[in-house]
DNA sequence: TGTACATCAGTGAACGCGCGTTCACTGATGTAC
DNA sequence: TGTACATCAGTGAACGCGCGTTCACTGATGTAC
């Protein structure tokens, strides 16, 4: 990485997408340019066109990055804690949490992007990848079919449970907000009351 | 409402909310402009600010009217049922989601424009009071102080929940998505869960 | 090893665009006498 | 009831702005011989 300006940079895609990122944390995901993110790469603002086909070809780029880094982190969680131990249910929401707090505009633009466009299959990919992962995880814990609806119905359950609780921290609603510890009473207490020990609770 | 042109519209800020809100269900949160709204109305694109001060003085007019409309169909809908009745939690959920259903674009509004700005009075008043409404209904149902802890929290997840549901479904995850059925098949389902009837699920 | 040349990632100037907002103004309305 | 006048909701033209994108170009790199 020397500093003198050398006329190929050599790794421009990588470094537009890490601007765009970014600015999309500083600014949020509708407050930014990409002629912004070109100064702050030091380049033109028609460089970007040598890497992408248009803007939204560029924010595709960061809402993919930023599933894969959820995924991983995801599974990460999980991997954490033995098969059978509740605390992989548990870990699975706090990452998702954590990559909530951590990346909150990319993580708003993850799934406000989705909803634009003409249904790209690059993006539902990746989305169904850590939908999978839950069903899986869950329906482990559970001792049932992963690809049964009883599985896919009580992992959506929980996933509607810390998606809502997403969102409603970043829009800053319930003030003054929940401690890491709360959160994790809750996500125990609702992993309890959603997937009961083997036995629907009466 | 005569067709002629007058030089006095007579009710130029309401038909400006109105123009902004169907933009806004048609364009996105983000993919309108006011100058539209004034062709939409009729008027000169310098007509607003004799009623607004700004961009954002309108953006939060819509928002309270939006957040208005929503506490309402709250209100209705679990008074449509007797106290006690467990059907008025479940017809709070349903009147959150029809509600985003019915208002996506406001709806995205309402929550992603609370945290920008400098905390405006109104718009966190407006918020809590559907805040305090389920809460008070949730305490109801499980005869427990209203101001609680306990009450908050449950309350709290059960909006989590509903609120994330809502979100997932505009932002078109989980294909080809619920019918109206399965959704309160999963609301009675989660709330029976999280909210025991009077003894914990142990 | 040296040279000719194709390739392609960059430049920088320019474009058209629509926006939000301001300005001096105009014309309708309501009220005091 | 008629008139003078203050009020104020509208006009329409203009502004500066920053944007996304295109264009002909330039200079560095890699490869064939």
């Amino acid at each position: 990485m020397a500093n003198k300006k050398k006329y190929h940079h050599g790794d421009l895609r990588d470094a537009l997408l890490d601007a765009i990122r970014q600015l999309i944390e500083r600014d949020g995901p509708d407050g930014f340019s990409i002629a912004e993110a070109c100064r702050m790469a030091g380049v033109s603002t028609a460089a970007p066109y040598k890497h992408f086909k248009d803007r939204g070809d560029m924010l595709k780029g960061i809402v993919l990055l930023g599933m894969e880094r959820l995924y991983q982190a995801m599974q990460h969680a999980a991997d954490a804690h033995p098969a059978g131990d509740p605390l992989r249910i548990v870990g699975l929401g706090r990452s998702y949490i954590d990559f909530a707090k951590a990346e909150p505009g990319v993580f708003r633009m993850m799934f406000s992007l989705a909803k634009s466009g003409p249904e790209d299959d690059d993006l539902r990919a990746a989305g169904d990848a850590a939908n999978t992962l839950v069903e899986r995880i869950v329906a482990e814990h559970l001792g049932i079919d992963p690809d049964g609806e009883e599985a896919k119905l009580r992992a959506y359950a929980l996933w509607c449970f810390v998606h809502g609780h997403c969102f409603l921290m970043l829009d800053g609603k319930l003030e003054p907000g929940l401690t890491v510890e709360e959160e994790d009473t809750l996500l125990y207490l609702v992993g309890r009351a959603m997937l009961p020990p083997r036995e629907d609770a009466g």
